[in-house]
DNA sequence: ATGATTACTGAGGTTGCCTCACGATGAGGT
DNA sequence: ACCTCATCGTGAGGCAACCTCAGTAATCAT
C-alpha cells in the first residue's frame, strides 16, 4: 500500500504519545512536570551538576537552567552550592528529599514502563528494540 | 536484564524524537511550525472547518484556535467565511495557495517518512506496525 | 418570548523558553 | 603585576503559545 509508511510514522507518534501521557500521569502524585523530573534525575545521577551542564543535558539555554534550578530548589529537592573548583560556578546537589522523590519516581516509572511493554512478548520486545535502534539518529 | 523495559521506553522516545526533528526540518522551507502545518492539513482535509472543530482536532481551547486561524489567514493559506448554516460560526476554508502548500508539504512529508522507514526491511515494517498498534491506547 | 446555551473573540494572565548585558572569576600571555 | 579574553550564573526584558473570563451575537428549548 502506498500510505503504509505514512501510517507507520503516525503509529510511531501515537505510541510515543501514549507513553508520554502515561509518564505524565505517573508523575502526577509528586506534582512534577516531566521536564523537572528529568532535571532532578540528572542532578541525582551525576550527584552534583553545574548549571551549565544541566542546561546542556536538558537542551536548554543556560539562562533557562537557572529557572529549572529555581523551581527544584523552591521545592526543596536540590541545593545550590559554590563549586569548590571554580568560584564562578554553581553546583546543584540533591537534598535528601530530592533523592527520596527521585527514587520513588524512578521506581514508579520503571513499573509503568514494565506494564506497558508487558503487552508484547519477549521476542517482540527484542524485535522492537532492534528496529527502533535502526530508526534512531542521535 | 532488569532495565530492558526502561531502555525500550527510552528507545521509543528517541525514535519518535528523530521523526519529530526530521518533520520540523522537512517543514522548514515553508516556514511552517508543525502545529500550523497540522492545522492546515485539518482545514484542507475536511475542506471547511468551524473554529471550534479545529480547536477540538488540535486539542486546544477554542480561543487558541482563533490565533492559529489568524496566523494561517495572515499568510494567505486559509480564509474565514460565515457558516451558512449558523451565523455564529466561522468556517475556515483553504485558499488556492493553502491547498498548494498543503499538497507540497504532504508530499515532502511522505517522502521523508518513506526515507526513514526504508532503513528497515518490509518484514520489519510489518512487525513494527503490529507491535506499535499493541502499544497504542487511543 | 424569554432564558439557557453556543460560537467566536478581546483583554489580560501564565509558562517556559529565549537573547542580551553585566559582574565576578578564571586562563593565558607579556 | 597587569591586561585581555573567555566563561559562569543571573537580572532584565521579550516572545510565542497556550490559558481563563467576560462580552456580543445567534440559536435553541420550553
Amino acid at each position: 500500500m502506498p500510505d503504509d509508511d505514512a501510517s507507520l510514522g503516525e503509529l510511531l507518534m501515537r505510541a510515543a504519545r501514549t507513553q508520554r501521557r502515561r509518564w505524565r500521569e505517573v508523575l502526577a502524585p509528586w506534582e512534577l512536570l516531566p521536564h523537572h523530573a528529568r532535571a532532578l534525575r540528572v542532578v541525582c545521577e551525576r550527584d552534583g551538576v553545574r548549571l551549565s551542564d544541566l542546561a546542556e543535558a536538558l537542551h536548554i539555554a543556560p539562562r533557562s537552567a537557572t529557572e529549572v534550578a529555581d523551581a527544584l530548589q523552591a521545592r526543596g529537592l536540590v541545593e545550590r552550592s559554590p563549586d569548590p573548583t571554580d568560584r564562578r560556578a554553581v553546583v546543584l546537589t540533591p537534598t535528601p528529599a530530592g533523592r527520596q522523590v527521585q527514587g520513588e519516581v524512578a521506581a514508579a516509572r520503571a513499573a509503568d514502563t514494565r506494564d506497558l511493554f508487558a503487552r508484547i512478548d519477549p521476542a517482540d520486545r527484542a524485535a522492537l528494540a532492534r528496529i527502533l535502534r535502526t530508526l534512531t539518529d542521535d
